[in-house]
DNA sequence: TTGACATATTCCAATATAGGCATATGTTGG
DNA sequence: CCAACATATGCCTATATTGGAATATGTCAA
C-alpha cells in the first residue's frame, strides 16, 4: 500500500522535487505553463500534471488569460507546514528552558556551597 | 518513474502520515520501539521500518539501552523545512513591501493634488 | 471558419512504496 | 547455555506514482 494520495495531502504534494521546483519558480510571481516549461527542464504534460496536483491541494491557483493559464502561489496554503514546524520548535524551546532551569539550579546550589 | 527515494529526501520522509505520527510521538522525548507500537496503532515491523527511513534521513537517532532501542528526534534535521519555508516568507514579505510602497506613492500623489 | 498556438488529458510502462506475515538477529536474566 | 523478550529484516502483493508519447480541448487571429 503506497503513500496516501498526493491530492489529499499537502505534505505529499511537496514531496516531489519537481513540484518544489515549480513552486520555487512561482515565487517571483504568476507564470504561464509555457514559461515554466522553458525555465525548468520538464515536458509540458509533466508540468501540467504537477500543476494539477499542486492545484488540488491548493498550493497554486490558476487564472486564464487568453489562451494561456497563469499559475500563482497560494502562500496561505503553506500554513500546514508552518504549524507543523511550530509544534517542534515549541517543544524544543520548552526542552531548552528546562535545561536552562536545571543549570540555574545547579549554579544556585554551587553558590550555596561556596559561601 | 516514481518519486525520488525516501531515504535520500527529507521531504519524502515526512510525506508519509504514519511517519509524521511517529515524529510527533517523539516530541516529548526518547521512546522505545515498543512504546511507539503501543501508542500509535501500527504493527511492530511497520514502526521499525518507518523508523529506519526516518533514521536514514537523519530525522531520528537511535540509542541502545539493554535490549531496547530508544529513538529520539534530531531537531537539527528540520532545518531544510525551515529554510524552505523561509524562502517563501521572504518572497511574500518582499511583495507586501512593494504593495506598501505603491500605496504610499499613491497617497503621496493624492496629497499633491489635494493641496 | 480555419489554422496555429497553449494547455490539459489519456493511456501506458517502469518502478517504489507500504503493509502483512514470518523469521532472523540480538539481548537479558536465570 | 537457554528461554523470553525487543527489534530488525526479508519476501510478497496490491497499489500509486512518475514520466513519455500521442491526442483532446480550448482559444485566439486572420
Amino acid at each position: 500500500m503506497p503513500r496516501s494520495a498526493t491530492t489529499s495531502d499537502v505534505f505529499n504534494a511537496v514531496a516531489d522535487a519537481h513540484r518544489r521546483e515549480i513552486l520555487d519558480a512561482l515565487i517571483t510571481g504568476e507564470r504561464a505553463v509555457g514559461a515554466l516549461v522553458d525555465d525548468l527542464s520538464m515536458s509540458q504534460p509533466q508540468v501540467s500534471k504537477h500543476l494539477r496536483v499542486l492545484s488540488e491541494v491548493g498550493l497554486v491557483r490558476c487564472r486564464a488569460v487568453g489562451r494561456r493559464r497563469l499559475y500563482r502561489l497560494e502562500p496561505a496554503r503553506l500554513r500546514p507546514f508552518r504549524k507543523w514546524l511550530a509544534k517542534y520548535e515549541k517543544a524544543m524551546n520548552a526542552r531548552l528552558e528546562r535545561v536552562d532551569d536545571y543549570l540555574k539550579e545547579l549554579q544556585r546550589q554551587a553558590g550555596r556551597h561556596d559561601s
